[in-house]
DNA sequence: TAAGATTGATCATTCAATCTTC
DNA sequence: GAAGATTGAATGATCAATCTTA
């Protein structure tokens, strides 16, 4: 294996990580003391509300990048807190859905507004919306070329 | 708590969510499948080699941030494969170092390469020039505005 | 009594094996 | 037999409590 890694591509790999690492630390810790929401189950909440408030199992699984067993037991947590229930499938009599239940809707809609503002105040504040868009540009070529969990 | 995040400063967010899972996914798969080295301990070499072979356990796990059970945790099982030793700190009792042995040295001159490879073809190979100095500056100014475990 | 570090308890995640239905 | 999903066993992380030295 040859290197060629530029010093310029290993600092904008390295800032990436660290303000990976940086956000998702900092938004994790406001919901859950402003809202007692772990972000895992905020974006199940999320995932379900744009599927419509249903979605198969391994769908969600998916969504959330969770293995299938992640998600069984973290939709059992949320099932314990009430914030989903789980339903048969009538047309498939292995496959089972996580449904949003009334006290889901309300935890996202409660959650929302101060996951939102983080994002706002610690990402997007100090992002012109040229930026914004490179970054979107790039990450979307990025993860679209295929180093998916089967690459 | 009001809203005002837009929706292209949004799509920035998920964009960058889905290129982390995706890029560190990759990453990890390939350094595990070609030199049997989990990216925790790839993290932990670099940290050494850059410190100039040793460093105190607190600032280790600083730089690799975990907390600092987790890093006693984590040089415990280096320790097993041989990859670094613990020695205790002279000037103060309390302290201890993780200290790279010539095993930690070659397994790093080992995956380095493997590992540059992944970041050029998985995320370099897609920027531009100007794009990664986009990508740096966006994500010191990021880091740096303070959203840090004591945020 | 504070700081560096480790330990005990617990939690969340995964892989491999299993169960059920297709 | 293969696919959807769950379960058991094992791994890796955290927090709170503890131990030791400053």
């Amino acid at each position: 294996v040859t290197v060629r890694l530029s010093n310029d591509d290993l600092a904008a790999w390295r800032s990436f990580l660290d303000a990976h690492a940086s956000l998702v630390g900092v938004l994790e810790r406001e919901l859950l003391a402003e809202r007692d929401l772990p972000l895992a189950f905020y974006d199940v909440l999320v995932q379900l509300h744009e599927a419509g408030g249903r979605l198969r199992m391994s769908e969600l699984a998916r969504s959330v990048l969770l293995s299938r067993s992640g998600v069984t037991r973290l939709v059992r947590r949320m099932v314990d807190f009430g914030l989903v229930v789980r339903e048969a499938c009538p047309s498939d009599g292995r496959g089972a859905f996580a449904v949003m239940t009334p006290a889901g809707r309300s935890a996202l809609r409660r959650a929302w507004p101060v996951h939102a503002r983080g994002i706002q105040r610690h990402f997007a504040d100090h992002l012109s919306a040229d930026e914004a868009r490179t970054l979107t540009d790039v990450f979307t070529r990025i993860t679209g070329a295929g180093n998916g969990p089967g690459a």
